[in-house]
DNA sequence: ACAAATGATACTAATATGGTATCATTAATT
DNA sequence: AATTAATGATACCATATTAGTATCATTTGT
């Protein structure tokens, strides 16, 4: 089990590199900086975009910028994006078997724990990364 | 992104059922009892027993039953053996391109908020689920 | 002997992860 | 205007993990 996935990483340390040259960088560059497999990167980046955190240029001399400051980016957020809304997962008990999902002391706390982790991923953004 | 699977879920539903009935319990009561698929059911058994946190009986009137005591069994102990060691994802990056590892900001971030996972889950045992 | 249980192990199905490949679109350079 | 260097969109493929099934062997109480 690993708390973040290659996406993820890639993402972050994409962001990482781009918070530190605050102008346009092409996929290419990240690549060579990174040695992530290019399409893949392409993709990341793509999402980063759709997602509004990054902003690109199409043509010659285009890349992605940061759109937001690097402390307005969150790690939560990130991982949120590449591997879903991390959440409880819902009870696994057939109907009628689980028996009352608002009192349920096992789902109590894990979301307790979970609510700890998010609280402290939301702590973290690129700036404390770098 | 989930933080428990289903065999981990079920394992500890039927770790907390056991502990409320200290006696030896059949695979077919816990699969009526939880509504787990039995072949399922059996092999998360298996391996319960295979971990020394269950005993098994076999022949007529045979079944499982705690080993340990209920507040010696602890969350990530089941977590490890049904997700496996649930630790820090190593460094993706290419050799060459990962520049020190020892001092990398970001995996003692992610590093740090494992540890911290961990402790919480480290302090849930099979009582306080029930 | 028989039936009722688990032990061991191999197999299958579904989902998630980690990519590739391709063609369309845009915009700077010439 | 043509070329070229970039991203946009999308479909596809490969591998790993998760979730579950199936089968036969072994043990044990009746
Ligand atoms: S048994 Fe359904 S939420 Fe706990
Ligand atoms: S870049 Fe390799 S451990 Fe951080």
């Amino acid at each position: 089990m690993k708390l973040i996935t290659r996406n993820t990483d890639y993402a972050l340390r994409a962001l990482c590199y781009m918070s530190k040259h605050q102008d346009i960088i092409s996929v290419d560059e990240l690549v060579n900086k990174l040695g992530v497999p290019r399409p893949f990167m392409r993709k990341i980046l793509q999402r980063l975009n759709q997602e509004r955190i990054l902003a690109s240029y199409k043509g010659q001399g285009g890349g992605f910028k940061l759109k937001l400051k690097p402390d307005r980016i969150y790690m939560i957020q990130i991982m949120r994006i590449f591997q879903g809304n991390v959440g409880l997962n819902g009870c696994f008990l057939k109907k009628g078997i689980c028996p009352d999902k608002v009192r349920c002391v096992l789902r109590k706390k894990i979301h307790a724990i979970e609510d700890s982790v998010f609280r402290q991923l939301g702590k973290i953004n690129i700036v404390s990364l770098i």
